[in-house]
DNA sequence: CTGTTAGCGCTTTCAG
DNA sequence: CTGAAAGCGCTAACAG
């Protein structure tokens, strides 16, 4: 047993060791020159001191920091959440540490995460962008610091990287359909702000998917939420309070199929007897409304899991430009399963 | 506009400033000793330059990270996204960093983890433990490098330290007599591992509430969830197929609530009319089951808080070792009202 | 195979 | 009020 309080380091190594602090380095790093004896020294004196490498001074010197920051606009939601837990996942198999940004809706915020990154305190960044405005000045900041940025769900078209989405325009195009096929004209849709491609496409397919059945689009059934619950909740009391209400409901994500539900239950109608509701959201959540609520669920976990691992691959090249592309993860629509089920097919 | 390139640090600055790297720091740290004059320029130039200082250095320097970790069994959980929500908040409030960690509920996880912080790596650790083993060794190894631990939710009782805990007892006892003021007195108990005070403590109010309202208490009715949902659901299966099924059902935890809800639909039974269920659960999912499903909403979001500041408060204080107390937060009962309703209760 | 040396970028005495 | 110098713990030339 070691005596207390000696601090543990290379150079209280070595000294015991008799040995200079270089080769307790390499040996400890399995640096091939060092011979098998000396190292089977270093690593048992290493272990019954319980070394720990002082993780900063690492880093100052060979300027790489095994870390990799997640900025995303919020935690407490499914979505986010599963992501986090593919990244984690990744990460963690190839002795990352994660830093977590959240930023809560706010670009400001983001802007100033991008900037607090730039001293190098990450070797990368994954991230799902936040706001309105789609300035990419912090964006170019990152990658011209030779910092590796991967976008995920709510990327940035003119971004030169790497973007992990879900098939957006299909699945809003397909979950319309759905709607159709089951006798439901009048659809309403609850959306996003269009500044990223997930509001975009889903929209679009939203709005396809009326015009190759031959519906009609009607202005007042498609509602652009706002970041604000009070407000749309209002709105969508009134689009379902209306004389020409709508027995179908299409929401872009999770947060607005919930807010349906329970605008819904407040009027005293029926899901899905007087109005069918099909949306965006994982399995985890909504699907337990099951079987009132129709799910396309997102494979979150794996978005996660193909970020971090388009970022590594960069960091394994010493953070070499990612290529410009788009990968794009299909969804799945669910319906009458259990949730552990249903979480089978992603 | 700077050349492009150029490193920006203290040496720079000062080389451009003609000062030391000594005055540009402690203008930059605000020191008093520094005029204002010099001060102004170089805050002027460090803004123009964007310097960001490198963390890694002052923290070698200093030995202080300004970084914290958080380490959970799951984050696909809407308790722990919501704690985190709480963590972040305070800690970036105080300009201090977040790792994450996450165990997958694995013991051996947890200690691999604890003792990589050991190299001092994060200035704190926030915590809420994992796996059905108790041993201390790795929490006792943080404590002795001086490493403030503080603990939420899944605390461990024998830790000398801050914890943060739900009224688990109180909060188990009104859900459980909720259900008989209700007129059930065939009430089952699904349960987590009574490893921790939160096991222990929900058992021993549904119990006591069971035993003061004079209700025999059934070994049958009592099942001890494993970490495995599909022995858990062939269990809560069997028990509500039974010839003298319960007639309501009290989770320990949001999952076993939801599962609940799955086996129950699966049966063809409806809640509340043949079964009804009250449980440990977040506002933003089960609830959403309303008004099938009555909740006991933990203040997740204040318990992230809360351990956070205690966290902080030992750091104000030189990473001071903290007090061996038990912090106590309130949850609501909640029953019949909108998701978001329901949260301002919190 | 091992040791010596320099230096990553920062803070902090100590000296003026 | 400012500067010079040392050193946090580590890695990586370079030298032997």
């Amino acid at each position: 047993m070691r005596f207390e309080m000696k601090e543990v380091n290379l150079k209280s190594l070595a000294k015991e060791l008799d040995l200079s602090k270089s080769t307790v380095s390499r040996a400890l790093n399995d640096n091939y020159q060092i011979s098998i004896e000396t190292k089977k020294r270093v690593l048992k004196l290493a272990k019954e001191w319980n070394y720990q490498l002082n993780p900063y001074a690492r880093s100052l010197r060979i300027k790489k920091s095994k870390t990799i920051a997640v900025i995303i606009p919020e935690i407490a939601s499914n979505f986010f959440s599963l992501v986090i837990n593919g990244i984690e996942d990744m990460a963690r198999s190839r002795g990352y540490q994660l830093l977590i940004y959240i930023t809560h809706e706010s670009n400001a915020n983001e802007i100033q995460y991008c900037n607090l990154l730039l001293n190098g305190r990450v070797d990368g960044v994954l991230m799902s962008m936040s706001g309105e405005v789609n300035d990419l000045t912090h964006i170019e900041a990152l990658m011209e610091h030779h910092i590796p940025v991967v976008f995920f769900d709510r990327v940035c078209e003119e971004a030169k990287t790497v973007k992990i989405i879900t098939n957006d325009y299909e699945s809003a195009y397909m979950g319309t359909e759905h709607l159709i096929q089951r006798g439901v004209t009048k659809i309403a849709y609850l959306g996003i702000s269009q500044t990223y491609s997930i509001g975009k496409n889903r929209l679009k397919g939203y709005l396809d998917a009326l015009q190759n059945n031959q519906i009609g689009i009607k202005e007042e059934y498609i509602i652009n939420c706002a970041n604000n619950y009070d407000e749309n909740y209002k709105k969508v009391e009134k689009l379902l309070s209306s004389a020409d209400r709508p027995t179908g409901v299409f929401a872009a994500v999770e947060q607005h199929a919930l807010l349906c539900y329970n605008v819904v239950n407040k009027l005293g109608l029926t899901i899905p007897g007087d109005i069918k509701v099909i949306g965006f959201s994982n399995l985890t959540i909504a699907h337990l409304l099951n079987p009132s609520l129709t799910t396309i669920a997102q494979p979150a976990f794996e978005i996660g899991r193909e970020a971090a691992k388009a970022l590594f691959e960069s960091l394994l090249k010493n953070a070499a430009p990612l290529e410009n592309t788009e990968i794009t993860l299909k969804s799945v629509i669910v319906e009458g399963q259990s949730t552990f089920n249903a979480a089978q097919n992603l």
